[in-house]
DNA sequence: GTTTATGCAAATTCTTTGCAATACT
DNA sequence: AGTATTGCAAAGAATTTGCATAAAC
């Protein structure tokens, strides 16, 4: 499936460059006041996973989140980091901490998805 | 609040139990045979996590699973644990390894959440 | 008897899909 | 021209909530 330079496609992904951090659906489509529809974000958003222009968190809020894969080769697909939700202001962003995580035997991991919640150091009271 | 005891929360709890690993809501629901509201099953879920007696996954598909805590202190719930999803049989289970993230200054973690999903033993072709 | 727990139905939220119209190449 | 992409509406899946009834303590 070939894909198409559209208008929509370039200011989904400006706004994921714009923000650094990972961006839910829904924050997108804010930023994008409204422009484009939320099932064609949705769609391009699922197409650049597939792709492998941005990757794809699922958070312990049960949501998606989508942030670019800034120096991930197209082939090894490999997130091994985790992502910080703040619980206040509900940003999420990347940890540099890579992880290993040894598995039993015979099992094959695909995908990697951590996240850990809490409070990031602005609505930290203390 | 005080908490009652009810058959409907010891099928649950059994169930649990019975499994060892972890459960989606929808499992648990059908493992009862369609005798508990699923409604009722959600809030009894929720109000085992609230109470420490389980805790809960959230997956990569974006579902919650559940799993009895062996040995979790009350106070300190801290599940900092991989769990391994399969994705051809759909089960979720414990890894043991556990994991340490640095965090950046200022921040707290409240929460850890960690899947990796592939394929499980039975389920990987050779 | 008072308060928690249940069941049913309806509502919410997030995400996907069908289909006709549009826009890229 | 031919195919990918969009928009709109509607469907779908997971979870929560309101409220009256039933069941623990």
């Amino acid at each position: 499936m070939k894909r198409r330079n559209t208008p929509t496609k370039t200011a989904v992904l400006s706004t994921l460059e714009q923000a650094g951090t990972a961006l839910s659906h829904d924050k997108i489509l804010t930023q994008l006041n409204g422009t484009i529809d939320r099932a064609t974000v949705y769609r391009i958003l699922n197409r650049f996973c597939a792709d492998g222009i941005a990757h794809r968190i699922v958070a312990d809020d049960g949501k998606q989140y989508f942030a670019l894969c800034e120096g991930c080769s197209h082939e090894e697909h490999s997130h091994n980091h985790f992502h910080f939700r703040c619980l206040n202001c509900d940003q999420v962003e990347c940890l540099t901490t890579e992880v290993t995580v040894g598995l039993p035997a015979g099992y094959r991991a695909k995908n990697f998805n951590g996240v850990i919640s809490g409070h990031c150091s602005n609505c930290s009271d203390g």
